[in-house]
Order: C-alpha cells, then structure tokens, then sequence
DNA sequence: TAATTTGTTACTATTATCGTAACAATGATT
DNA sequence: AATCATTGTTACGATAATAGTAACAAATTA
C-alpha cells in the first residue's frame, strides 16, 4: 500500500481522476453538488476541477441544466486505455484459444486493492449469459475471488476480512465469517477454488490464480464457468482441472513477463 | 476555444491527463524522460504526476528497467469512458438499424478541434478491411472530414487552412489548397460530401453532417463506404444519399437531444 | 413571491507545485 | 574494468496555484 502523503504525490491530479472516475455506463450524468459530496472536496476546487475537465473535453455540461456527462476526449482517450492495456491484449488470444479447444465459458479478472477488475472473458450459450460487472466486490462468493484471497500475504487477508460484511447472493452464498475462512482454508490447500452456485443459480464454478512468478504474488485470477444444469461438481472436477490449470499457467507467465505485481 | 487561462483551470490536472494520453495501442511503453520530453513538463514534475498515477494505478512500473506502462485502473476507467458514453450507445442502434436494412458499410465520428473522433463503424465484408484510427487527421481527404469542413464556421475553416499541409495518400487525394477550398465549398451547396477514392484506393465515401439543431453547429459527421469496384459514384449518388440523409437526420437528433454542441 | 437549492465568482492564506541542481543508479563505450 | 553518458530519484527554496470561506447569481421549488 502506497504511502500517498510524500512529496511526489499530486493530490489535485487524484482529485481530478476521483471526479472522472464517476462517471460511466451505470452513471452516465451528474451534477456539480452530487460531484463535489462524492468526491468530498469543496464546492469551488470541484468547479475548477469540473471546469478543466470541461475545456479540456473530457467532461461536457449541459447549457440547460449544466448537468455534466462525458464528453468526446473522454471516449477517446477510454477507448485508448482500454485496448491499449497490455495484459488484455495478451490475455485475448490465451483464452479464446481454451475457449474453442473446449467449448466452455471461461473469465478473467485482475486484482485492484480488495476488488477484482475484469479482463477478458467468453461465453458459451448454453450459460445463462449474465452481465457480469466490471468491477466486482464480492470476492467471497466468486470462484477468482475465492484462489485470490487463498493467495494474498496473511495481514492481507485479515484486512480483508476486517471489512467484510458478506450478502447472500443465492441460498448456496455462505455468510459465516468462519465458514468463509475455512473455505479459503480449503481452497489454498486445494490449489483451485470451488464456487458451487453461491454467486449466481445454475452456475458453478472453478477458479485458478493468475501468479507473479517471479515476486511470487497473485495479481488475478481465471475461471471456468458452467451451468449446474448440465454439469455436476464431480464432472467438472474429474474433466476441467488440468484446462484450468494450463490455462492458469499460461496467464501466471503472461503477467510475469508483463511485469504486473500485485 | 476556451481560453484555459482563468483562475478555474487546473494547470496540474491537464498535465496528469496528458501524460495518461501518451498510452495506448501505438505507445504501450514509456520511460520518464520520454513522457517529459513530450509533455513538455519539467523532469521533477513529471516525476510526481508519474508516481501519482502509478500509485493510484494508472500506471505500472517495470522494477528492471523502470518504464511505464498502463495500469489496471486505466483499464477499468477506460472501459467504463467508452461504453458510458452516451452518444456511442445512442449512435450503436441508428447504424446497426441502417446496416442491416441496407447491407453498406457506415462510419461515424465526433469533432474534436481539428480532429475526428472515430465514434461507431459497421462494415460489409465486401470492403477492404482497413483499421482506421481512431482519431483522424485527414480530414480534407475524407467524407466526414469534408462534410464537417463545409460546416463550420468561416473562420473557423480560416484558422484550419492556416495550419493545413495536405498529403497525397492516394492518386486522387486534393493536395493543391485552392481546389480543396473549391471542393469545400461545393460540398457545402451539395448538402453531403463526396470522397471518390482520395483517402484510400478502392474505396468511395459519402458524407453527411451531425448537426445540433438547436445552436445549428456540426458536431461530427457519418458516412457511407462502398468499393469502387462494385459501386460508380454515379449509383451511389442515385440511389444511397436518400439513405445517408435520414442517417445524418437521425443521428443529428441524438447529439441534439444529448445536447452536444461544437 | 419567497424560499431553497445549485452553480459561479471574489479573494486571500496556505501549501502544493515548479524547477534548479545535486545525487544515485543504470547502461554504454572504450 | 573504468569512464562516460543517460535516466531516474531526491532535496529544497521561491513562486504561483489551489483550497476554502463566503458572498453572489441563477435556477427550482414551494
């Protein structure tokens, strides 16, 4: 964890992403108040802030109702970051190869501090095609979620768990704080995790972690996804492991060479 | 043109975001004194706002060598940029609706000062799959270009010809300023633009203006492609420039209504 | 019309940033 | 291996940019 208090810090420059960073699919318009409570900075440094981001386009205000969405450079420069992101890249054609070698729904994900960042995934038709989002919170009921959390430093985990206030998500979701610990317990002498319809209904799931091999560190995670209407625990255990695996490997020495640490 | 000048400017923050602009598909890797180089900002300077966005995760930096690169939070930022635009996901059913009914290729673009922001494309398999950029320069040499030329205001159109050094990209480019200001100006009584294979060979364009309505500026254009193989200018004059016409219409509509002006 | 909310501007104390310059670390050249 | 060159990092004081209060204007709502 970064210290953020030096010298060589910019905090407007962090105030400025801070505002940026609200807007999206979910919250396409905001108004300069709602921006400034969000973000908890004061009226007048949000109106300067919001103002740059205006003349500079990444944000436009409405001249009606000067509610603020985002604005031409904003796409661009999205549309830049996005597909100009390395490890997607990469990770593109090492997925989509498992994914027609074995016709089955496979995803991605990258750790960012206590929350995993999605990169890549495909889907077979035969899952319920749910609209995962991109930033997903709930590591505990997820399959990458579940081998990140097995492999992160023990101070780690206790700070994760320190802040955990676990939803049941289906009837299978465990909530226990205990009963999640064990199961990470499990899941790290495992070396995969198990996620047997706790995120959604119908879907099973099993995960392998995406390592830093040379810092030794988890920096994300793949998954395999099925529908618990064709394909029992056992099956998927017995069949899809070593795919997992492979497919695990092959990413660990992705973000390996690629330099990403956790 | 904003005058950037006034007191609500922050002079920091565009320097951070024109650093994260450096990145992309071209220029996944930077060092220090290259984006210093660039930006034009002091060493020192570029130091913190580096270690800014590597800390907040923008950025990542090699341990070896020490060059920067994307980081996951770009990744996550940028995608939600780009599908939370609005327009993108206004401007997404006009053109699929229009590509399946009439099975032709069609382009879209936003200004963004004297350049175009590459905004949604459709594209048959009859057309020479060319990657466009996403943010175009040429706009003398291409329908949207034109058609958004032949809109703006006088002085505005001035100050474009002022800096112009036209490059022959195919045999039929318009190099010689005069005749591009004739072309330009025919275009305008014309009421669409015409780009018979001057920005790629093999390929004529038409186009047609974004206009918002209510102040009556362009703010981007679309446009229509077809292979010089198979389509005369002729054909396509008689019988798709109906169909470009209540394309523009339409997508005129959507930039009104979502209040985008020049 | 008054009241309330939201956006914009003025102004100054504070402090974050700039930029020079020195230093360290790395890589290249001989 | 030693020197040179380049790139990255740190120190620090002068300066200019930002924060934040508060007053004001412009919408919105009652």
């Amino acid at each position: 964890m970064p210290s953020k208090q030096d010298q060589y810090f910019s905090k407007t420059l962090e105030k400025g992403l801070s505002i940026l960073n609200l807007f999206g699919r979910e919250n396409p318009s905001r108004s300069l108040t709602e921006i400034s409570i969000l973000t908890g900075i004061n009226k007048s440094s949000t109106y300067r802030l919001v103002n740059t981001l205006v003349q500079l386009g990444f944000l436009r205000k409405s001249i009606t109702d000067k509610s603020l969405r985002l604005g031409p450079k904003a796409f661009s420069m999205g549309h830049e970051c996005f597909h100009g992101f390395d490890i997607y890249q990469g990770i593109k054609p090492i997925i989509d190869k498992t994914f027609f070698e074995h016709h089955i729904s496979i995803d991605s994900a990258l750790i960012d501090g206590h929350k995993l960042i999605s990169l890549y995934r495909r889907e077979m038709p035969n899952l319920v095609s749910f609209h995962l989002p991109l930033i997903m919170d709930e590591l505990y009921a997820r399959a990458m979620g579940k081998i990140v959390l097995a492999n992160v430093e023990p101070d780690e985990l206790e700070h994760y768990f320190a802040s955990l206030a676990p939803r049941r998500l289906t009837p299978q979701t465990l909530v226990d704080i205990e009963e999640i610990r064990k199961d990470i317990r499990n899941t790290r002498t495992r070396g995969y995790s198990i996620n047997d319809r706790e995120y959604m209904t119908g879907v099973i799931s099993i995960g392998a972690p995406m390592m830093n091999l040379q810092t030794k560190s988890v920096v994300g995670a793949v998954s395999l996804d099925f529908p618990s209407k064709e394909y029992s625990l056992e099956a998927i255990e017995k069949q899809y492991i070593s795919v997992l695996l492979t497919l695990a490997t092959e990413a660990s020495n992705l973000v390996t060479t690629a330099g990403m640490r956790q």
